[in-house]
DNA sequence: CGCATCGCTTGTATAAGCGATGCGGTGCTATACT
């Protein structure tokens, strides 16, 4: 793969720019697009980390064309894979698409596979669930695809683990096609999630590309609020307030009616937008948000994937996010134009209980022993929906279930896709150890809450905090931010000393370093902020230390690598 | 985990306090019924 003479690959690179030209119209491509091609159609599984707008679709569509088979794409919303079918050239001799999904009709389903296996079809556009089914994955094996790829990939670590279980047997999915290479496209991943994607998709040995993460042109703003009568007064004076088009996320859906009334009795024009709305009311919604039509649309976390819109000016939260991957996913929809834009979170330290119930819920043991059993009348290996029809359970229940058994290595997936014990673990031992791992989950999920917390409640810089989430050093202080202001007010020039407590052995622990907790065992230093780091560790999750109390008892972390040795993106 | 709501209680209220209970977010697909 590296001992491609320089001639072939600078060949390669020609053919890509010359189809990228001819086919789409673009005369230019960026040189993180053009590595990434290459790779791609080098035949190397690829991880790709890029912002939206900086044209990571480009990254399969044009390899594509140089390939010799249909390129199979994994996106999540319907919605999505209308709208990228719809994004293609037209015209004589452009590169056809389609969509396989429950849209269509048994005929249209069928001309749709004919044109796949026919090479009609450059491009085959599927939802995870479409690839759980024999019939799909059979057809799909006769056309022997070139590249598989994974829209959204940060969808298979924040669905996979509960809301769409099939996400997370992708992987079966791409080994029972032959295995072509893989492609996973993600706008936002902190280091932990990259890991989760690449595992999860049982990608070899992925080339990573990320691309910076820093918007400077979202100005940073944390409100923390003990009353929630106040904070609703607040943040409907804020939107008010604030240079439209915005976006106001809340946690309910109750409370996106609640806001979108308020702003609406105000004189805006603002509207609600959740999943409990019927479909023609939230397109609806969509459309005039994108046609400029609307000043504030007040979404849950439903608002988001798909908008396109270069214009947004705020985007403020009404509670705590689940995560900050979530977060800086939703405030990366304001400021696309490069024009200034704020990103202004309002919390309540309570926001925190319900981010923990949505967190990292798993089957209880009741379901997971009935699919344990279930497995174990089996002589042979079974079907995901024979043990659907044996236990009774809901199709998207039985795939949880047997995700989190596999994970445990208590059953495993034979090549057909069917399941079977694994070897020397009875039923009780399987329930026992998936147990553990659902807890494990859950308590990784949660930390990923505290962190979001973290970042409220941080009296550094916000920018650093949060690009240090995503892997980035940064020197403080961005200027932008509330925090940096506030010190700037205060008469100091921002710098780091001025800013926060500096404690004397602050730089011992740099980033990058791997640790060892006497009690949270193995884990990474994610960033340091003056008087405490932040670490990830492999079982709990992110924890933060401080300095103080590492110095008070020095067995308590012990360092075991330097920065950069394992784990390293590249 | 936090909260809103309900129904029960009480030296019987045009009232308030209590505990129990249920709810809270993301989408696909298959299926039944107009």
């Amino acid at each position: 793969m590296t001992g491609d003479r320089p001639r072939t690959g600078a060949r390669r690179a020609g053919r890509l720019r010359q189809t990228a030209a001819e086919v789409f119209g673009w005369d230019e491509l960026r040189p993180e697009q053009l590595t990434a091609m290459e790779w791609v159609l080098q035949g190397q599984d690829t991880l790709v980390v890029m912002p939206t707008g900086a044209g990571k679709s480009a990254v399969y569509q044009v390899p594509a064309l140089l390939l010799p088979g249909p390129v199979v794409v994994v996106s999540p919303l319907l919605a999505l894979q209308r709208d990228q079918i719809a994004g293609l050239p037209g015209g004589e001799g452009s590169p056809r698409a389609v969509a396989v999904n429950s849209d269509l009709t048994a005929a249209e389903t069928e001309a749709a596979w004919e044109a796949v296996c026919d090479g009609g079809s450059t491009y085959v556009y599927l939802s995870p669930e479409q690839l759980a089914k024999d019939e799909v994955v059979r057809r799909l094996t006769d056309a022997r695809p070139a590249l598989f790829v994974v829209d959204e990939a940060q969808c298979v670590s924040s669905w996979g683990h509960d809301f769409r279980p099939d996400y997370l047997r992708l992987a079966q999915a791409v080994r029972r096609l032959g295995r072509p290479p893989v492609l996973a496209l993600t706008a936002t991943a902190a280091p932990p999630v990259r890991q989760d994607i690449v595992e999860r998709l049982g990608m070899d040995r992925p080339r990573h590309l990320v691309t910076g993460f820093d918007r400077p042109e979202i100005r940073l703003e944390v409100h923390r609020h003990l009353e929630d009568d106040e904070r609703r007064r607040r943040i409907v004076e804020r939107a008010a307030a604030e240079a439209k088009p915005g976006i106001v996320y809340a946690a309910t859906r109750k409370d996106t009616e609640f806001y979108a009334a308020e702003l609406a009795s105000l004189g805006l024009a603002a509207e609600a937008y959740h999943a409990g709305q019927r479909a023609a009311e939230r397109r609806r919604v969509h459309a005039a948000f994108l046609a400029g039509e609307t000043d504030v649309v007040v979404a849950t976390t439903a608002f988001g994937m798909g908008i396109d819109k270069e214009d947004v000016r705020f985007v403020l939260h009404a509670a705590l996010p689940g995560s900050l991957d979530a977060y800086y996913q939703e405030i990366g929809r304001c400021g696309r134009d490069g024009r200034p834009a704020v990103a202004v979170l309002h919390f309540r330290p309570e926001d925190t209980g319900m981010q923990a119930y949505f967190s990292g819920r798993a089957p209880g043991s009741d379901t997971v022993g009935a699919v344990v059993h279930a497995v174990h009348e089996h002589a042979n290996a079974v079907g995901l929906d024979e043990l659907r029809r044996d236990t009774g359970l809901s199709r998207a229940r039985v795939t949880t279930a047997v995700n989190l058994l596999q994970e445990a290595e208590a059953v495993v997936t034979d090549a057909s896709g069917a399941v079977r014990p694994a070897p020397d673990t009875g039923p009780d031992r399987a329930v026992e150890r998936a147990r553990d791992s659902a807890e494990a989950h859950q308590r990784m999920e949660r930390s990923r809450v505290d962190m979001a917390r973290a970042y409220a409640e941080t009296t550094g810089c916000r920018r650093r905090f949060l690009l240090g989430y995503f892997g980035e050093e940064y020197e403080a202080p961005c200027g932008n931010c509330d925090v940096c202001d506030a010190r700037e007010a205060e008469g100091g020039d921002g710098s780091r000393d001025d800013r926060q407590a500096v404690h004397p052995d602050a730089g011992a622990y740099p980033v990058g370093t791997a640790v060892r907790h006497g009690q949270w065992g193995r884990g990474t230093v994610l960033s340091e902020d003056g008087d405490r780091i932040t670490v990830l560790f492999d079982d709990v999750g992110y924890r933060t230390l401080s300095l103080q109390a590492l110095a008070d008892r020095d067995d308590l972390l012990t360092v075991t690598g330097e920065p950069g040795g394992e784990g390293a993106d590249h």
